[in-house]
DNA sequence: GTATTTTGCTTGCGAAACTTAGCAAGACTT
DNA sequence: AAGTCTTGCTAAGTTTCGCAAGCAAAATAC
């Protein structure tokens, strides 16, 4: 959860680029980047994690969890068929409740034209 | 990428609750809450929102999703629907569609008792 | 040996997250 | 009807992100 800084420069130099070329690839400011390697950046955004992680060739979600992040839990093969359910972005409801939010879009549609 | 706002206020009244609800459960702030359902926030934190994801009991990615951070290749909801997980079950939901389904989940459960 | 470029870094600065304190309108008591 | 509690909201303040500008040392060029 601290000194990730150091990871940040390690990955830097092990591909053996200067600051400026990373900007270069990232738009992210050499002096952000130095804050960040020196352990002045509490939490980089999730974006510019995932800008770092194509230059780094590193998993984006390794970065997240590295800075101290929630990382999405690793899904069930179960959980994954969950995520085509009209649950997984309305909250959790009962079968009978997605029936009928399920008509209830059907009708919105066609009465949309 | 925007009004995401009129998401969240649908996603707490679908579960019927108050803005100190939320607050009690998440350590999230009344107001805060209150700013980012009127839109005036514009990229809550992971951990906001994986607080939100916990109480609302949605996915974690898709409150990542709708707020425009990055998310991982594989898990990418628009990647999902077009192997037509979702498409073959309710087709893809727009975020007013979504917002209207969640209207209409809270009348429904409000008129369950 | 000096001039120029490169490299890492520091210092303000604006923008945005998030909080505390408090207000006004509505709902519930009594 | 008056008083209290609830609910959503706004205003002001703190903190952090991320950038532009600039500086000194090191490297490179001349």
């Amino acid at each position: 959860m601290e000194n990730y800084g150091g990871y940040f420069k390690a990955l830097r130099e092990s591909k053996g680029m200067t600051l400026r070329e990373v900007e270069k690839r990232t738009d992210v400011s050499n002096a952000y980047l130095s804050q960040l390697e020196s352990g002045k950046i509490k939490q980089p955004s999730p974006l510019t994690l995932h800008k770092l992680s194509e230059t780094y060739e590193v998993g984006y979600e390794t970065l997240m969890e590295k800075v101290g992040y929630p990382v999405p839990e690793r899904l069930s093969r179960k959980q994954e068929e969950d995520k085509g359910s009209i649950a997984y972005r309305v909250g959790s409801i009962t079968n009978d409740e997605e029936v009928e939010l399920l008509n209830y879009l059907k009708f919105m549609r066609s009465r949309k034209k």
